[in-house]
RNA sequence: GGUGGGUUAGCCAAGCGGUUAGGCAGCGGCCUGCAAAGCCGUAUAGACGGGUUCGACUCCCAUACCCACCUCCA
């Protein structure tokens, strides 16, 4: 119940999350544990504020369109993170928001005259597709913040109490729907990102330069002022700050009555930061371990959450952690780009595992580079894993999933461990992976060369387990050792979520439809059936040294689209479909 | 203007003050009827200039260039 499951549809996290936790599930190699913090700047230790729990909290999509690669990437770097707290004997609780109400879906959804609750729904079910295909577990729970409204409401008005928010009133008087948050009242502001002006205490500096940048936006070297705010709430001249930012943004004449809801301060609805705060607060509780998020949240999505729920008297997240961008050509990749990255595009063209594992195999916090040698490079990957777990299940009995999600990482070798245990060190952690592959072909090479037997070369010490583990000084034989590394080499993968036998790969993580004995899908059979028919006649042909007809016969299945590999146990085909 | 990050061999990409990162692509060899795969070996690094040190890709300073956030953004 620990251990994560194989298929990202299941709930496997709801068994996970327990009111009771127990700390001596969890792994000695969690101790070791660090993690960079944006607040601290800092690779820290990582210890979860209750004993065998870590609560995370990531900000999840705005659905007002298609995913693109970029959220693909965030997705997977916290799943990996996930992925590994779970390997460590966590349990994990794992929160990602939809934020499906927002001013872009309502102006995106006006313009293709659409109702915006209908849009934000269908994209919704667009993201949960591109997840589940990449892999990505399903949260633990997945709140919308439309279904968060009296909790919003309240936050606000408890901002309002404790002198920390502001109503703007109409001519009247009457409140306008217009609610901000007071950020010089805020003394902390900034403790996330260090961006504050910090002038909150200084008078008398009308510096035009200065009020602008205690805000962040100024001029550029033009003199055009390129970072004014957008959005007509934030340019509002009732503003006490330049700085302040809205909670609540008033309805809007033009605007659908679905997407205005009643509140004490006026109709209207949340601000975005507003949103965020209030669904931690509400599954996560005054304060959790993680928040995290990709880069651009840091400002000023995460400093303005943060600002909120200290001062609504909330300890919030202790740890920050923000995923960088996929680029090309040195440059992040979004607008511009896109529209040529979708997830849809992306998955449509390439092997699931294929794109998971370029997108995972780069730290979290660096730029990952996408190039046009990027895919072709995972796809080599692919086949090297793929070949390797063929053949090394083939020379022994291929481990269950339950086996390979049943390992602690006190089980894995310990430079992994290292690696992971380093602020996620994935290229690290697969350097580990690729060197067992490597030493593990050598044991199955010679599994084939019966005078060679006792030729293998020692298992190296790094590739020892971390702790715990009995050494196999008696069973040291190829065979075992092939086992075990098999399913050291299965399990590692899977901590990044790529283990090849695991939903949604289940086997066929190249794009390339293997010769399944015993496969359950009629075509597949037939197809092997046929194959296998000639493959015999080649192999007589081979044995009668009859090459012209062997090759001919390889030739005919390679011009339809089927490679042939004489392995030594017997032919190996594939078809390239 | 403020804030933060980066510059490693053909490409991608790590750790580390002194010992092979790894992957992809090369090259040479083994194996193979041939090929493929696999294995073995191998070349090409650390933007630039100083400094600290017995010793720096790794620490410090300066310079150049690149990128990002401050505007919706993964």
């Amino acid at each position: 119940m620990t251990n994560p499951g194989n298929d990202p549809l299941t709930s496997e996290a709801r068994l996970t999350v327990s009111t009771v936790p127990t700390p001596q599930k969890v792994a000695k190699a969690a101790a070791g544990q660090r993690l960079y913090d944006t607040a601290r700047h800092a690779v820290v230790p990582f210890s979860p504020i209750t004993p065998g729990q870590v609560r995370m909290y990531v900000c999840g999509a705005t659905v007002d369109d298609a995913p693109h690669i970029g959220h693909m990437r965030a997705a997977v770097c916290f799943d990996v993170v996930r992925r590994w707290f779970l390997r460590l004997g966590y349990d994990v609780v794992f929160v990602r928001n939809v934020t499906d109400i927002d001013d872009k879906i309502l102006r995106k959804a006006a313009a293709a005259h659409e109702q915006w609750w209908a849009r934000a729904y269908h994209f919704e079910r667009v993201f949960t597709d591109a997840y589940r295909r990449l892999g990505v577990l399903a949260p633990t729970y997945e709140p919308r913040a439309t279904g968060q409204m009296p909790e919003m409401i309240e936050l606000v008005q408890r901002l309002i109490s404790r002198g920390h928010a502001y109503i703007i009133p109409n001519a009247d008087g009457t409140p306008s729907g217009n609610v901000f948050f007071d950020v010089p009242s805020w003394k902390d502001y900034g403790e996330l990102t260090h961006q504050s002006g910090g002038h909150s205490g200084t008078t008398g500096e009308d510096d035009e330069g200065k009020i602008a940048d205690a805000m962040g936006p100024s001029v550029d070297e033009t003199g055009a002022d390129k970072y004014n705010p957008a959005d007509a709430a934030d340019l509002s001249d009732a503003k006490h700050d330049p700085r302040d930012f809205a909670l609540w943004k008033a309805a809007k004449p033009d605007e659908p009555a679905t997407a205005v809801w009643q509140a004490p301060f006026g109709a209207g609805r949340p601000g975005w930061h507003l949103e965020c705060t209030t669904m931690a607060h509400r599954y996560l509780g005054n304060e959790f371990d993680i928040h995290g998020g990709g880069l651009d949240l840091r400002f000023p999505h995460h400093e303005n959450e943060l600002a909120q729920a200290r001062a609504a008297g909330w300890g919030f997240a202790r740890h920050w952690m923000h995923s960088a961008w996929v680029t090309a050509k040195g440059e992040k990749m979004s607008k511009s780009l896109g529209n040529g990255l979708s997830a849809e595009r992306l998955l449509g063209d390439n092997p699931a595992w294929v794109v998971r594992y370029a997108l995972a195999s780069v730290h979290y916090r660096a730029m990952l580079e996408w190039g046009k040698d990027t895919l072709p490079s995972a796809l080599a990957a692919a086949k090297r894993v793929e070949r390797f777990v063929q053949a090394a299940g083939q020379a022994i009995r291929q481990p269950s999933r339950e086996e390979v999600a049943g390992l602690s990482a006190d089980d894995l070798p310990k430079d992994f461990v290292a690696a992971m245990d380093n602020d996620i060190d994935v290229s690290s952690a697969l350097a580990v992976v690729f060197a067992l592959i490597r030493e593990t072909n050598q044991l199955l090479a010679g599994e084939h060369t019966a005078q060679n037997a006792d030729r293998s070369a020692p298992t190296s010490d790094a590739m020892r387990p971390a702790a715990g583990a009995n050494t196999d000084q008696t069973e040291n034989n190829g065979r075992r050792r092939i086992r075990r590394n098999l399913l050291f080499v299965r399990s590692m993968l899977d901590v990044f979520g790529l283990d090849p036998l695991a939903a949604p790969f289940d086997g066929n993580i190249s794009g390339q439809t293997q010769a399944v004995p015993g496969a359950d899908d009629p075509t597949a059979k037939a197809l092997d059936a046929l194959v296998s028919a000639r493959l015999a006649a080649r192999q007589k042909a081979r044995k009668d040294r009859d090459f012209a007809t062997a090759d001919a016969i390889r030739d005919e299945l390679a011009g339809l689209g089927i490679t042939v590999e004489d392995t030594a146990s017997g032919p190996r085909w594939s078809f390239a479909g």
